[in-house]
DNA sequence: TAGAATACCTCGCGGCACAAGGTATGTCAA
DNA sequence: TTGACATACCTTGTGCCGCGAGGTATTCTA
């Protein structure tokens, strides 16, 4: 009856998601986060980078240098191919989670 | 910028949801969780009933036995005026939540 | 010129969902 | 009638995720 695990890491779709309209740098990507979920994401930093690094160490994104006309370098990422098939995953995990939540609550309508 | 938690426990919000509509026994609950979310949840049962304990403890819900047909004695649990509050609140955190992703989400095929 | 904002990082903790195991009763087929 | 399966409840331990908290360094601004 009860057989597979069911782990919620938003994080990584939210991620992904910002990293596919452009590429990004950590602080940036909180900032926009918060931003386009109007205040409702005010992701940690704790959170973001460690997530980060594993995304790159599984090839998911790619970092590279870059100084911003401010004179500080940057660290941005860009998504890669794999990145963009995990993206479409998580999507529609995401879909199928939401959809459920959603036919529960209305269940319990009726 | 950043100061606020936010932690996923939708959880809760199912079980609630689940007994907004009628009093339930946990095991029923698992059952009806999976039919009404075409199988997406499959809510493990070291996972139910710490939280049925923990909404007990806190006045959420209210339990007593019932005997059924078939002569077993099960536990059933009902949602209480406390209790409907707090789904209340956990229904416009999830509605704010899953609106927040989906914002973010479109916001990047732009 | 001090503090805020920007920008990156890591270590450790707490809490949640789960795996795994335990107990017990009812049902049904072989 | 017995053994397997479904029903029904429970607890303990574990792994991992997100975060708190702290650290470093540079640039902007009042």
């Amino acid at each position: 009856m009860l057989k597979k695990k069911q782990n919620i890491e938003h994080t990584q779709l939210l991620v992904l998601s910002l990293l596919a309209g452009e590429d990004m740098y950590g602080y940036q990507m909180i900032v926009e986060l918060a931003r386009r979920s109007d205040r409702t994401f005010e992701m940690k930093e704790g959170t973001l980078y460690p997530i980060l690094h594993g995304l790159e160490k599984e090839g998911y994104v790619e970092a590279y240098q870059q100084t911003a006309p401010t004179g500080r370098v940057r660290k941005y990422y860009h998504i890669t191919r794999k990145g963009s098939g995990l993206l479409s995953e998580e999507k529609e995990a995401w879909q199928r989670y939401c959809g459920a939540v959603n036919a529960v609550l209305e269940a319990s309508l009726a």
